[in-house]
DNA sequence: GTAATATGTTGACGCTGTCAAGATCTATGA
DNA sequence: TCATAGATCTTGACAGCGTCAACATATTAC
């Protein structure tokens, strides 16, 4: 050790943890969690391929607190979307669905972490991104309880399974979009708006 | 060799190509995508690791071979409900959805590979594979322009977009249930008629 | 029957996640 | 102040993975 404190020679990181997040989150964007490793991860960001283990269990771990990151992002969304004073209630459900769409389109690959097999299958999320994920999901059970409500989703449907349902078509859309199975993303606003009409507008302008 | 022709002991399998589909489509069943490897199905066979590379050109390629598998009974499947005529118009809508998720619901894994990002992101689905699942997809479209016309599904709203929504719809909650997102498979059929009923019934009964 | 081809084998390479053991820095408390 | 406990980071090692190259053996074609 010639350098008594250079910045990057530096034996311990400092706050390895965090940068590990970030740099993973990165490397997450632009490949893909199948082309995610830790060894590589470690390299980008300095330090020996075991020392990640000092700050997570193993992979999932870091997955998961990735993953978590994407939910805090997400839930102010959602929560920017509803409660703004400015839309009325089918703006805001319109508001909503492009929202969904577009964050999964613009950010394929968060979203597929957060809302995929990966961490789900197998019950592998830890308990703190079920502290994050849960409260997420309910607050779509409660939106939804609020739109048949006020009239733009039918109340005679069960809430949560009517939830289920207007979150599975949105999911169902975002996954054939960032999946490939539909790579055309100029339809998304088209898609959206089919969406929406067969949610809400066939209901009110009865098809003749 | 001692044996002159033991029929487990021949240099050559006979029918290596079958043999592999059919014990990786079990594996595959048993343990999914992500815990099933070319070493282990080779084991499993009987013959050595490499010994798959002289019937697929990779891993990608069997992988597409099974799924071709899968699309060739889905579309034996979805073409028995179109074309049964016992059922009528509504009725075969209600069987359609029904029978796709139970369909995922019951092959969960092969479902994933059929439909799943391991195949379609990146492209890597093998020409082979998509001359049947491009089929099986375009008769989707198909059967949505008939519910139009039949005055099942709105004719107002474009069919290609319609049939990606209502197909988005049932992949949705498919996905939801098979990742483990809503694990819980004792409401499959409450799901399909609150799905069915937003789609059909919604417009018909119109709520007061 | 011999040559070409199809199909099988072993060996090797670089990649992966993860464990064990040891090195080095930081914080605690006598 | 200083030893020591704990946190953090390192190298070494292992088994598993997909895949390539080189070689062996069986089948097919001329």
């Amino acid at each position: 050790m010639k350098d008594k404190k250079s910045p990057k020679a530096r034996y311990h990181h400092g706050d390895l943890r965090t940068s590990l997040i970030l740099t993973a989150s990165s490397m997450l964007k632009d490949n893909g969690v199948e082309n995610l490793s830790l060894r590589k991860l470690a390299d980008q960001v300095g330090v020996s391929r075991t020392a990640p283990y000092h700050h997570f269990k193993d992979k999932n771990e870091l997955l998961c607190a990735i993953a978590e990151q994407g939910f805090s992002h997400w839930k102010r969304q959602l929560e920017g979307i509803y409660e703004n004073p400015d839309l009325n209630e089918e703006q805001k459900f319109r508001a909503f669905i492009h929202g969904y769409i577009s964050y999964a389109a613009q950010n394929p690959e968060m979203y597929d972490l957060m809302f995929g097999r990966t961490i789900w299958k197998q019950n592998s999320a830890t308990d703190s991104l079920k502290d994050i994920a849960y409260p997420t999901f309910q607050f779509q059970v409660k939106m939804t309880r609020d739109w048949q409500h006020n009239g733009l989703l039918p109340a005679s449907l069960d809430t949560l399974r009517l939830s289920q349902v207007t979150w599975g078509t949105i999911h169902g859309i975002a996954r054939l979009l960032i999946d490939g199975i539909y790579a055309d993303a100029s339809h998304i606003d088209e898609m959206c708006e089919t969406a929406l009409r067969v949610f809400v507008l066939n209901r009110l302008e009865v098809d003749k």
